[in-house]
DNA sequence: CCATGCAATAGTAACGATTACGATTTATAT
DNA sequence: ATATAAATCGTAATCGTTACTATTGCATGG
């Protein structure tokens, strides 16, 4: 995923080319970590002054919807980083501090022998949490 | 763990004898599945009409800080439900309506070969997602 | 090109979950 | 019993997120 290809996936589904959504975008290409909605304001916030949580939210969870971005929950807030090259199903050990992130090769769901015919399985989430050299020092 | 076990806990660690407190464990003991601070309220009402929040909240991160009750997270509410006897390191099914739970014997830690060493790792989280019979009927 | 239609946006209000506060009540040790 | 500190209530504040209305701006067709 970059951000041309986003964009052209905007333009077939029907979204409309903005430069917001191009920054925004270009954002998530540079940083390749978890952002905040309120990192999103911050650091968009020299060219886009006003830009509205209205607009920074619906944006982030269209772009989630088409999978141009990948999301997840860290500490009760939302987080959004710009989905991985990686074609093959993978997880994340992910910086507490920046949303840094490790790709994590194996599949737990591969080595579960416990039965899970009683539920309706619908999804799984499995993440390493740490600290990285970065933000270590 | 249990009520008597959990009440005794308490006490050894300082906190008072109240029967909010026997209730609320008492509730988290006969249901044994994760619950939110929402649901614990309307399942106590009957008896604490006026349960406030901060009472709630406040036992259950003290409850959940000595290890009575395990926290996760789920659609960005905090759950709570009372700890496993299990005792060794286990991870959970979850029913999404519900909050009912199953175990699941493998830790993904073990399976991990990916090199963690440029990260100080500080815990993980492996949930698997999905609706019980009950909930699906 | 310009006009038209509808998506996108700003500004702000509303919302739900959680935390915090001052006043009051209650458990426990003496 | 009394003192003391914890626990609680009622409610307000806070935080992250979502929703609303008026306005702006992109893109398509004359």
């Amino acid at each position: 995923m970059d951000v041309l290809t986003a964009m052209d996936l905007l333009k077939k589904k029907g979204f409309k080319y903005t430069d917001k959504r191009r920054d925004l975008l270009k954002l998530f290409s540079d940083e390749k970590r978890y952002l905040s909605a309120k990192e999103v304001q911050d650091a968009l916030k020299e060219n886009y002054p006003g830009l509205s949580f209205d607009t920074i939210y619906r944006n982030l969870s269209t772009f989630s919807e088409l999978d141009i971005l990948e999301e997840t929950e860290l500490e009760g807030e939302k987080k959004f980083r710009f989905t991985c090259p990686t074609k093959e199903h993978h997880h994340h050990l992910i910086c507490l501090k920046c949303g840094k992130t490790k790709e994590i090769n194996a599949c737990p769901m591969e080595n579960v022998t416990t039965d899970l015919s009683d539920f309706q399985v619908t999804g799984h989430k499995f993440e390493i949490y740490g600290v990285c050299q970065v933000c270590i020092n």
